[in-house]
DNA sequence: ATACGTGCAAAGTATTTGCAAACGG
DNA sequence: CCGTTTGCAAATACTTTGCACGTAT
């Protein structure tokens, strides 16, 4: 997993680039930033770490890089239910995983299923679509807010 | 359907008063309004909806109301993509369906599959999560979008 | 009668856009 | 050098909140 969120930076700048589109420095810190992580972040968080790291960025061009990089799929949009757009890497491998948010505490966790995923197919193929992308989310009581 | 539909209507009515809500002018509105939809509307096409029939409600109002009837359960919020909530009516039955939205021409389309319910529940309770909502999208070309 | 519900307007928050300056190739 | 990219600030869009008035019970 980790060689593979490293990959995803090299992966992902080369697309870019590919496309057409210079590397300045927002834009590569940002691909930085994404390719360290395991999960989804909002782009306020991704300007926080970035401010927080010593780079001079702009909101603004978090936001627009973020477009930039889900309109080339590279990355995936997630809307966990508060209304709060959050993205994530979207490995090239189509390995994926889905969300898990528990509204007691609010965690996030991840989870993959073989067999959603092929439920999931099934149900794409049935419909006549062709599916680009998914996006799967469950809410309810985890494990430690259960029991109250 | 069209039964359930109605059915939801009441028993969102008497769910509200149950717990212990009276159901002013701006309630009854909106869960009529509700009660004949089939899929999901985002608050301002509620909003919309009320105005073009004669009722005077305000946009807050329709917030209100889906506030509260997603407290109680009785309406699911779902996110296309776009930032925008919308909100449907959830039926007393645990029948439910989930979205495809094409991304050629924005058109929303629901299905059902009885094999990704099951792989759903079977997710769920692998995680260790007591789910209490679960919701599903896909996007990508429909049949029309995709010759292209 | 009285507390709850409602409409309007103002505020709040996430996201987008305009623009001049900085920068990459 | 020239067009793209960027940061800042202003604008926009969706949603929430404050408050005085209306209404259901």
């Amino acid at each position: 997993m980790e060689r593979c969120a490293e990959a995803w930076g090299e992966h992902a700048y080369d697309a870019v680039r590919a496309a057409g589109y210079k590397a300045g420095g927002g834009r590569h810190a940002v691909i930085e930033l994404l390719a360290r992580q395991e999960c989804c972040l909002t782009a306020q968080e991704i300007f926080d770490r970035l401010r927080a790291g010593g780079r001079r960025v702009g909101i603004a061009t978090v936001y627009r890089v973020l477009e930039l990089l889900a309109e080339l799929r590279l990355v995936q949009r997630v809307d966990l239910g508060d209304g709060i757009a959050r993205f994530e890497p979207l490995l090239p491998d189509g390995e994926h995983h889905h969300h898990l948010v528990c509204d007691g505490c609010g965690k996030v966790e991840v989870f993959a299923d073989d067999r959603l995923e092929s439920a999931l197919e099934h149900a794409a193929a049935t419909a006549g679509y062709s599916v680009a992308a998914h996006e799967v989310v469950l809410r309810g009581a985890c494990a430690d807010c259960r029991p109250a």
